[in-house]
DNA sequence: TTCATATGCACC
DNA sequence: TTTCCGA
DNA sequence: TCGGAAAGTGCATATGAA
């Protein structure tokens, strides 16, 4: 049903355009709803979507302007402090997750209410998409075991249909969800550790493998027909035939693999993450190959989920050539990890991760059984400007610019909202008021006095930064009151970091 | 028509 | 993507 | 222990200005 009229809508639109954009397509299918199901829709949107991709769907409407981000996140907050009202209604005082509002709106909706709820997860918005705010109001909703909701839409890749069946048949529904050729999974997630040593001490025994800087993948085949997805499940075959190819010389046709795929330079060495990603584009010609790195199989012949990682990766050794398998070590020896991790880095990789060799595949689970190993670098830079910040930071300023000494100036490098505490954010709110120049929109631009140690992962080339560089994940380490802004690393020192 | 800016969407 | 924080 | 919230950069293309 709703499919039906994002499809007309989508054609009227076209007629008018040259091309419309998802948002613009939710917009339209939005402002023919009712109240109430705009009411489920939005609940469930302002909970799921990345802020700045809603800002033509909530202008549409609010019936504003259709303008900028900040219109939609003015519009947002609106739709947040809605909630806010109809939550207070419901228990004084008592906070209401967006889950449990879910999960009531959805016991009260009509059959055709769930009927547009079902059809807006599973057409209207990316497809497979998936949320843990979704599986708990589907799992309260439906008096079904929150573990047995999230293993099926994980793995069916089909919150929408789990979501259905759950309406029509309960919770005895969910035993028919499982792994499906063709149909994406979310991957199993990572999380980190200081060095390969703490990260084994964890385990009776680990794999140890390259970190390579590339693209993730996920590869299926039944049969003749493959499809690769990237890590949030886009489809991309079209654009990797190269990958395909390689797909196909693997001995199974039947087979889900998780892999990484990236462009080496002739010597073996990775290229910049941005060329591996020029491959992703919708057109672009494959001039520069990928290389396929395979590190996980949820399927070869027979679904390996429930399968402990060692099991799993003897079946990979045993069909897929070595030279699509990632290079890596099965020990318990710190020094050994390290000594691979070493290697690693000095083929010019990321680092390394470290995976329990006992541990199953748990799909779109950020667990401890996977670790990521990376090297950390520092510098003191100095505090150029901050921006007043949104959502839970409102009244604070939060990000802030980010520059590198360059003669007698300073020259911006980046911006950084991440490492702060709520301590230091109420800090700085006073620190650099005190320091300030003047104001432009929502930038407090400040006299460059301010040192701050921020850690990175690396040093990419910059168009959109006057000294050509950009600092890579840049966070915040601490403020630094023992060092004068003359002390501060020079853009020189930074460009150093582009060839390592 | 060309160039610059704005916007959308992809990813680590 | 990294980090902090609250349930 | 888990998941939400905070916002990053780069590239391609659509739109607006010259």
């Amino acid at each position: 049903m709703l499919l039906s009229r994002i499809a007309e809508t989508s054609q009227s639109v076209a007629s008018t355009r040259s091309r419309i954009t998802k948002t613009e397509r939710l917009a339209a299918t939005i402002m023919e709803m009712t109240p109430t199901e705009v009411l489920i829709g939005v609940s469930y949107l302002s909970g799921r979507l990345p802020q700045g991709r809603l800002g033509v769907g909530f202008a549409a409407i609010r019936d504003v302007d259709v303008a900028p981000a900040a219109t939609a996140r003015l519009t947002l907050t609106e739709t947040d402090s809605t909630l806010t009202e109809l939550q207070a209604t419901r228990g004084a005082g008592s906070k209401v997750r967006r889950a449990e509002l879910l999960a009531g709106l959805m016991s009260a909706a009509t059959p055709e209410e769930q009927t547009l709820l079902f059809g807006l997860l599973g057409g209207g918005l990316r497809q497979g998409a998936l949320d843990g705010v979704m599986v708990d109001a589907l799992a309260t909703a439906f008096d079904a075991p929150r573990a047995s909701v999230r293993r099926a839409a994980m793995l069916s890749g089909n919150l929408a249909g789990v979501a259905e069946a759950l309406a029509m048949e309960g919770p005895t529904a969910l035993e028919r969800f499982g792994l499906e050729v063709g149909r994406a999974v979310q991957p199993m997630l990572a999380s980190t550790a200081e060095t390969a040593s703490d990260a084994l001490a964890g385990f009776a025994e680990s794999f140890v493998e390259w970190k390579v800087d590339g693209a993730r993948l996920q590869i299926h085949r039944e049969g003749d027909d493959i499809d690769v997805y990237t890590r949030s499940l886009r489809p991309v075959t079209r654009s990797v035939q190269d990958i395909v190819a390689k797909a196909r010389s693997i001995g199974s046709t039947s087979f889900i693999l998780d892999a990484e795929a990236i462009s080496l330079k002739g010597d073996g060495t990775p290229e910049p993450f941005q060329v591996t990603m020029t491959r992703f584009a919708k057109k672009s010609a494959p001039d520069t190959p990928l290389h396929l790195f395979v590190f996980d199989a949820l399927r070869l012949d027979e679904d390996l989920i429930d399968l402990p990682l060692r099991e799993r990766a003897a079946r990979i050794e045993a069909a897929v050539p070595d030279d699509f398998v990632i290079p890596r070590i099965l020990t318990s020896d710190p020094g050994e990890a390290e000594a691979f991790a070493a290697a690693a880095l000095a083929q010019g990789h990321e680092g390394v991760m470290v995976k329990d060799a006992d541990s199953l595949y748990s799909a779109g689970r950020r667990g401890s059984a996977w670790l990521k190993v990376k090297p950390a670098h520092t510098l003191d830079l100095v505090v150029l400007g901050v921006e007043w910040g949104s959502g839970r930071r409102r009244g604070y300023l939060s990000n802030i610019h980010l520059g590198a000494r360059d003669g007698d100036g300073f020259v911006m490098l980046g911006k950084t909202f991440k490492g702060m505490t709520d301590e230091m954010l109420a800090w700085q709110t006073v620190r650099f008021q005190e320091i300030e120049t003047h104001r432009d929109g929502q930038v407090v631009y400040v006299r460059p006095e301010q040192v701050v140690e921020i850690a990175f992962d690396g040093v990419q080339r910059s168009s959109r930064y006057p000294g050509g560089v950009a600092l890579r994940f840049a966070r915040v380490k601490g403020y630094r009151q023992d060092k004068k802004p003359n002390e501060a690393d020079t853009l020189d020192t930074v460009r150093g970091y582009l060839q390592t």
